[in-house]
RNA sequence: UGGGGUAUAGUGUAACGGUAGCACGACUGACUCUGGAUCAGUUAGUUGGGGUUCGAAUCCCUGUACCCCAGCCA
């Protein structure tokens, strides 16, 4: 009996899982459940994968079953190892345990070859000397039937012949074909006679020049799942046309027979999914590479910060089904916090420092301050922070015209520098041009720690850096790549380009950081202090430091900042 | 105009003939040494029209809308 981990009964399960555990109540599948994930490797993988690496991967863990990683490499014009490598690690971050090797669909070219040969004995199959313009005029349309090709009743022994010397080289590139015999005329287009291989004389990342024909996907997956053992292939949506064509091959081949079930990919607001787009990104110079913080893509989403933890339970939580929907990129970002905040350390940086000097504060004189790391995890510890008279303040934390609901620093207003002192600003000290340069403050010393004796109140804590302390980095801020919620959306004669968000980043330079930061390495991950999550960049050094935001926390006085302007 | 799919609050997702629930968002309020977190509350929904039934989101009929398919891509 095989054990059913993590499926809660109470939780109810999406329509893939409840045909799984039908299967496993009626013995369907002798207990087996056996499922893949198949990228083509001509990309990267993007949080559209990520939903569907956890979903096969997801219900292999549940059900006591296994996962395959296998690539979909059949088309060597297309793909390249760089893509076979980054997806092994993206799917490895995303916890799909696939054993000790992936699995590629090039491993079973010969046994592919095999049974083409044998539906050519059985007549279901021939070789086809039609262009492919050729091809498409016979195909016929939606609406019309098409027509049989001259070559459909060539003899099984000339068919024979004519395949074997396809394989041999001893054509070029598409000048035949291998088709299956089906029916012309048949309602679903796919189903008229689709081509099986095509000739071509192109290197493979994998089997070399071993082969000049290349079996099409239609003929390759189900024969790849079937060689597997899969007991559910699991695709989306716009394979569902595909299905009858699946089966057809199976049954003709009379071989282990998967059953194919389809839900809908993920859509998400903001972005855009389809591997051509975010390619024509990269290719073309909008964003940094396939890693750039700004993209949806896995590794782009780990450069950013996102955790593997978060993305897991973003892909939990938006469910699986049948129909085309488009998650709010709120949701994702309500993961995204939800875990940083339980396990990101807390520490003090000044994104647009403001110079305070503490007036009364001894001159050359500092303290260390205890810090708590995270409130939301008593183990994280604490950490001193260095106190002293001139310190950082963040730009926006002051106005010398302070609006109704402004709760930070003023002129005459009192707050708290957070684990260290009250203090009061005294003075403005502006330049010629009449920008503030300086604030000019008191501390209270009953204050150490942010507590005042006499029990008055501030309304504001405030994150500080000391300035002789602070170590010097670059931050880069991040917003939609797109403005629009669905990029898509284009008015005529424009593309999803014209969608593009021209302030997608900031980078900011100057930034004060507290000293705890030294040393840091890439991709660890912060909360800077009423700011928000950040991570240590793949291009930070000890020289030089550079964060990425990954997502803001949540800013109330933002809101009333933006209701005020109304 | 062929075939294959799908419709539940703003968004996403449950309810499997028996009180339409949950999450995100938005909006209140409480609390707070992060205007964070947390907590409490408010908001808002079954694609239209017929039927069957004591009772329909669910079953039947019939409209409507949206998605996918005419690569020698996957």
């Amino acid at each position: 009996m095989t054990e059913i981990n993590d499926t809660n009964q109470n939780e109810r399960l999406d329509f893939v899982r409840q045909i799984v555990a039908d299967d496993m109540a009626s013995g369907k599948w002798d207990g087996r459940v056996v499922t893949r994930f198949p990228p083509e490797p001509n990309g990267y993988l993007h949080i559209g994968h990520a939903k569907s690496i956890r979903l096969n991967f997801g219900i292999a863990e549940e059900f006591g079953g296994k996962c395959n990683l296998r690539f979909d490499d059949t088309n060597p014009c297309k793909e390249e190892q760089e893509y076979v490598d980054s997806i092994i690690e993206d799917v490895r971050w995303l916890g799909g345990g696939f054993g000790d090797k992936p699995l590629f669909g090039s491993d079973y070219f010969q046994q592919m070859y095999d049974w083409a040969v044998s539906l050519i004995k059985k007549g279901k199959a021939y070789v086809c000397d039609l262009t492919a313009e050729e091809t498409r005029q016979y195909r016929g349309t939606l609406t019309e039937p098409g027509k049989d090709s001259p070559c459909r009743n060539r003899s099984i022994e000339e068919n024979l012949d004519l395949f074997e010397r396809m394989k041999a080289g001893e054509f070029p590139d598409g000048s035949k074909t291998l088709k299956a015999k089906i029916d012309m005329a048949h309602p679903n287009i796919n189903m008229r006679d689709p081509v099986m291989y095509r000739i071509l004389h192109a290197e493979h990342h994998r089997t070399g020049d071993n082969w000049c024909i290349y079996p099409m996907y239609d003929w390759a997956h189900g024969l790849e799942d079937s060689v597997e053992g899969i007991t559910h292939s699991i695709c989306t949506l716009e394979f569902e046309n595909h299905r009858p064509l699946y089966d057809w091959f199976l049954d003709a081949l009379e071989i282990y027979h998967p059953q194919q079930i389809e839900f809908a990919r993920l859509n998400l607001t903001y972005t855009v999914m389809s591997k051509r787009k975010l390619l024509q990104l990269v290719k073309e110079g909008y964003v940094s590479g396939w890693d750039d913080p700004r993209m949806p893509t896995v590794c782009g989403l780990r450069r950013r910060g996102f955790s593997s933890e978060a993305i897991c339970n973003f892909c939990k939580v938006i469910g699986v089904n049948k129909f085309n929907s488009t998650i709010d990129f709120a949701l994702l970002e309500h993961c995204l916090r939800d875990h940083l905040n339980k396990t990101s350390p807390r520490v003090m940086a000044v994104l647009k420092p403001l110079k305070v000097v503490i007036t009364n504060y001894p001159e050359g004189q500092s303290e260390e301050m205890d810090a708590i790391n995270n409130p939301e995890d008593p183990n994280a510890g604490t950490r001193k922070v260095p106190f002293s008279k001139v310190l950082y303040l963040e730009e926006e934390d002051f106005m010398e015209e302070p609006v109704k609901k402004f709760f930070r620093l003023a002129p005459g207003r009192e707050v708290r520098l957070r684990y260290a002192y009250f203090i009061t600003c005294n003075e403005v000290v502006k330049n010629d041009r009449g920008n503030i340069v300086e604030l000019r403050c008191t501390y209270d010393p009953e204050t150490r720690g942010g507590d005042a004796p006499d029990g008055r109140k501030v309304k504001a804590t405030l994150h500080w850096v000391s300035a002789k302390h602070a170590l010097d980095a670059e931050v880069r801020l991040y917003d939609h790549l797109f403005n629009k919620e669905n990029p898509d959306e284009v008015d005529e004669g424009n593309t999803f380009l014209d969608n593009m968000n021209p302030n997608s980043l900031e980078v900011v330079t100057n930034c004060k950081i507290e000293p705890f930061l030294r040393g840091t390495k890439a991709l660890d991950r912060w909360q800077f202090e009423r700011i928000g999550y950040f991570c240590t960049d793949t291009d930070s050094s000890v020289e030089k430091l550079i964060f990425n935001k990954t997502v803001g926390l949540k800013d109330t006085w933002a809101k009333i900042q933006k209701q005020q302007q109304k």
